[in-house]
DNA sequence: TTGACTTAATTCATATATGAATTATTCATA
DNA sequence: TATGAATAATTCATATATGAATTAAGTCAA
């Protein structure tokens, strides 16, 4: 609970720059993996953005209809489909991109660095452990 | 997106627990805080499940459809409506908790308890901080 | 080669999430 | 006391979230 009240104080501050662009959370994040990976496939983009492969599919419909994205074939694999951003995007997220990263500032400013650095690691660490106990389980399902 | 990582990686293990007993993380939210906290209307109830109201509505839809909370009219009040869990409620909280708290105590147990404190000062903190920002934002709108 | 198995993307059904607008009420005040 | 502002719950429209099932391709061993 303390993590998802942190995440609903923390993002609607945000969105409210998301939506002044006619943009939700999740087609932001997907514009935004795709600026700094250029192109990739929609499993690889489903693990970057943390969004799940179906409801992908429904946000890149979207962005494409808007043409912010492209969906194209890759030449020696049918059922494999690269996604990237189109112009229209990028100019989007040039847009964007210095007001996300102002808001990013000021949050930063109201805790030290070092704290941001533990409070990391502290993530990072729970996730490493609960993936632990994740292959653990599917071990003894094997086995046991 | 650490923190939403964190959670993606978090719920799942708590959502096997969940759809095992057929209801869902927002289901178990609910229930949990009318256990813990007695009956409640609505608003009050959004505040401690973190569900915003319009999407409360259909939480508690279902569950009333279920008859595992019901729904009352507050006496001196007609538009406040009380929210309070059924004996079928109750006795799929003692079929579901322990579970829950078991892997609380499993996930837990991957750091050391200061750090846990440690944690949840720093989340604590950013809430505030950005409450701040909000506020003052708020302000500006107002006087500037 | 073919049939069992795996994969990538997508579709489906159901349950939320979000912001805007409604519907009833209740309140504060001229 | 009428009446406009503030409230509580709800409805609406649109965008996800989730798990199961499909579809269309690749893979691989007998």
């Amino acid at each position: 609970m303390v993590l998802m009240r942190t995440l609903a104080v923390v993002m609607p501050h945000f969105r409210a720059i998301y939506s002044a662009h006619n943009i939700t959370d999740q087609q932001w994040r997907v514009l935004r993996v795709l600026w700094q990976g250029g192109s990739c496939r929609l499993n690889a983009l489903a693990e970057r953005t943390l969004i799940a492969a179906p409801a992908l599919v429904g946000v890149v419909d979207r962005l494409d209809k808007r043409g912010l994205v492209v969906r194209r074939g890759v030449p020696n694999n049918r059922r494999a489909v690269d996604i990237s951003v189109t112009e229209a995007g990028l100019s989007l997220y040039h847009a964007v991109q210095p007001q996300v990263s102002d808001l990013y500032q000021q949050i930063m400013a109201g805790m030290p660095a070092d704290k941001w650095d533990d409070l990391r690691q502290s993530l990072d660490m729970i996730c490493a452990h609960v993936n632990d106990i994740e292959t653990t389980e599917k071990g003894r399902d094997r086995w046991d």
